[in-house]
DNA sequence: TGCGCAAATCTTGCATACAAGATGCTAAAA
DNA sequence: TTTTAGCATCTTGTATGCAAGATTTGCGCA
């Protein structure tokens, strides 16, 4: 179990939506759970900060990273940029090609059939990483997947309406047109499928409001009787939310076996 | 000095081609070097290995990459399909970007006339980070650097004859049509400019033979006294060409201050 | 002279120890 | 009751030590 390894596995969880943005990576907690030093889990941290997936906030911990609006529209830019760009680039596909495309979308119905929430998110992202390998460049298709990772936290902060049903199915007809030769509808069917995701976000929604949680479970109910506490905790939100970090009450509340059970 | 300044610093040195490929980075040299724990410059090369800038081969060393000839091919599609895109789904650029981007032409220009091959192969390169951070996406300008860095080490890998006057001249090409607001002929323009570079690659070459300065410097001069040193050098080249790694002789053999040089 | 083996050296791999800042808690005072 | 000062705890930041593999060097031998 290497650094290599613990990266591999936390980019994983995050593709598979099991890790939230603002998801704290205590040293102490992955160096248990991989049952290895505090010196490995860094280095995994370290590679992951380089590649824009977590941060570090000076002695106060590792956190997933949220993305702020525009590094939201950053990133689905990027993957519009490169996607359709690399489609445009390409040569004609082989047969052994297709079928591996043809196979992972096999993969995906099946994990929409057994309603796997985390295996289909993990898949249908991808898929356009599984593209990209299938378009001969490795290069693109390792910085894809990164973007990809950045787009699914981007989708998890902003309270995505996206449908994986109809994701599915856009995919089944970029690989079609791909399969017809047609280059030209594939890269604008590409566009317009991450146009979809991206439009699917509620972006002028304040990212995911981490205190959403407690606010609905806190509000006070028409037999209220609670109203000092709760009182107590609302002027709270003031400080957190001016912080940039804003580490979410939702992973500092929990105890390390929530995350525990996203990475193994 | 941390471990960020560190990466940043030997990105530099690639980008001014004042670290070879293959180049040796020791983790204690770079300690002393930058007067810090190995911890640090650890945590320095982590990063770049996770961007793809150097690599560890186990218990030997940290190498400054060499790009095959796919990574090559991979990294100049890369960076036409990130590059043009981009300009294509550009907006219209505003004044104060156009200046900005005149500017740095003008470093240019003043490097070239200054004859400062450092500063000239930095800013040919950093052109085009420039130009993605104008066109408004910082993901993809850091994204490019790094691809940036690796085209610069492939043209020192395969010996590039590429014309640094030739390049500057496009850059300006480019920029004009940007500022006609021709994005058609300014994505077609840098699409040939990087086709340019890559075309000036000796690709069939063998990569640069990392004797080759060790020939040059140990050949018999005309007056020569030095014959039977010279003789007992030449068989060693054969299990030295043969190992995949050839960790080059350059760095083997110079002493620290040879890339504490090109670092400081 | 050429070859093979073993010791010495060099370099990274990993863990641990301790420093130092951030946070939260408690208790005392206004 | 509210505020604030100080203490306890938690978490990362950095250095160092030792283990282990790779390479080189040197020596003995044919």
């Amino acid at each position: 179990m290497n650094s290599k390894d613990i990266a591999d596995r936390i980019v994983e969880a995050i593709l598979a939506q099991k890790l939230m943005p603002g998801a704290r990576l205590g040293e102490q907690a992955l160096s248990m759970l991989f049952d290895c030093s505090r010196t490995l889990v860094r280095e995994a941290l370290m590679q992951l900060a380089a590649r824009g997936i977590v941060q570090v906030s000076s002695r106060r911990g590792w956190f997933v990273v949220q993305p702020s609006k525009t590094e939201a529209r950053e990133a689905f830019e990027a993957r519009k940029v490169i996607e359709t760009g690399l489609i445009r680039s390409a040569g004609a596909m082989d047969k052994a090609t297709l079928k591996r495309l043809k196979q992972h979308i096999q993969q995906e119905k099946t994990a929409l059939k057994q309603d796997d929430v985390g295996r289909r998110s993990f898949l249908l992202g991808d898929f356009h990483v599984c593209l990209a390998e299938c378009l001969g460049n490795q290069l693109l298709a390792d910085t894809l997947r990164d973007f990809t990772a950045r787009t699914t936290l981007i989708a998890m902060l902003y309270q995505s309406s996206h449908d994986a049903v109809k994701s599915c199915q856009e995919h089944i007809e970029i690989v079609q047109a791909l399969e017809r030769g047609d280059k030209e509808t594939a890269e604008q069917l590409m566009a317009q499928h991450i146009g979809q995701v991206q439009s699917a976000l509620q972006i002028n929604a304040a990212p995911t409001d981490p205190l959403a949680e407690l606010r609905l479970a806190l509000a006070p109910m028409s037999t209220s009787l609670a109203a000092k506490k709760t009182a107590r905790l609302t002027p709270r939100p003031v400080p957190l939310a001016s912080s940039s970090m804003a580490s979410s009450s939702i992973s500092s509340s929990d105890s390390p076996s929530t995350y525990l059970g996203a990475l193994l």
